[in-house]
DNA sequence: CTTGACCTTCGATTCAACTCTAAGGTTATA
DNA sequence: TATAACCTTAGAGTTGAATCGAAGGTCAAG
């Protein structure tokens, strides 16, 4: 059993966050101690580092109560409906990586471009990328459906 | 060019967005008209398209502030300087991405263990893996340096 | 010449996710 | 027993990114 502070300092997070955490609902300590002191034992320790996790990875922490309430009322659900919760989840993060890896690739070639030497970047080809309608930023002719699409079907690419 | 309306209905933003975009020096429109409405240019909307895409995989305003502002003092920066921007945003963005694949692979492992079925979800294996020290969620081992490395060395795999 | 859909400003509010403050109780150590 | 380092609570403040409200100016159509 650990106290809130050791729990903290083991997961490099404040006791604030904790305590909020507990408010939120998310992490409730398994008990507490006589003297009202939260206890956590190591199954919080472990759906903390679930939550440290997911939340590294940008889901909120609505959407993280949401994957592990899953569990608490898991009899009133059909298995459909827990699997469509985590396919939501996983289109997401497909598409999330869909867009990093466009962005990623945007960069690289501007990095690539760049010289990288000590002289003024008064012709640097980073700058002439963006200043140019971002043309080594364009956009991409495939949009699928998702938060992008509507405005990548009003962005031509004009390299 | 376009109102502060039509602008915004083009995008899918709100006025209030824009002229908050304005005010933060992130977007500012062209011109003025006589009476004081915001005009923009087809390179306004460029940069807003710019925005709106850095925006949609994470960016903070203040890191598109900054990749934006690269051009304003370019005169006064060396290529290397510029090159340092991009190649930190570059690095932000693949560690991104493997934290999305890692997760990815763990809602997919989810997923795939799952029948899908109608039936109640008191069994279902999805519910199971959550239960049970996230087991089917684990912690990868060949931790690489980043955000998560403080408490992946303490995450064992318990499955 | 007024109605409605625009636009302006400023300041207040919202929301998530903390983060801090104040006032006080607990516990190990000198 | 007193000092420090813990812990408790309720509630206020912070930050980022909007979003809203109020009070009023602009402009084309009827």
């Amino acid at each position: 059993m650990y106290r809130i502070g050791e729990l903290a300092k083991h997961y490099q997070v404040k006791t604030d966050t904790l305590r909020f955490y507990n408010k939120q609902g998310l992490l409730n300590p398994s008990s507490r101690s006589e003297s009202g002191y939260r206890m956590y034992s190591e199954d919080d320790a472990e759906r903390l580092r679930f939550i440290l996790r997911a939340k590294a990875i940008g889901f909120s922490l609505t959407d993280i109560a949401e994957l592990l309430s899953i569990e608490l009322d898991k009899s009133n659900r059909a298995c459909a409906d827990v699997k469509g919760v985590v396919d939501i989840k996983l289109a997401d993060v497909e598409a999330k990586i869909a867009e990093l890896n466009y962005f990623k690739t945007s960069l690289q070639r501007l990095s690539d471009a760049c010289c990288g030497g000590p002289e003024s970047a008064e012709h640097c080809s980073i700058l002439d990328a963006l200043e140019s309608n971002s043309s080594a930023i364009k956009c991409k002719n495939q949009a699928h459906q998702h938060d992008l699409s509507h405005y990548a079907k009003n962005c031509q690419s004009k390299g």
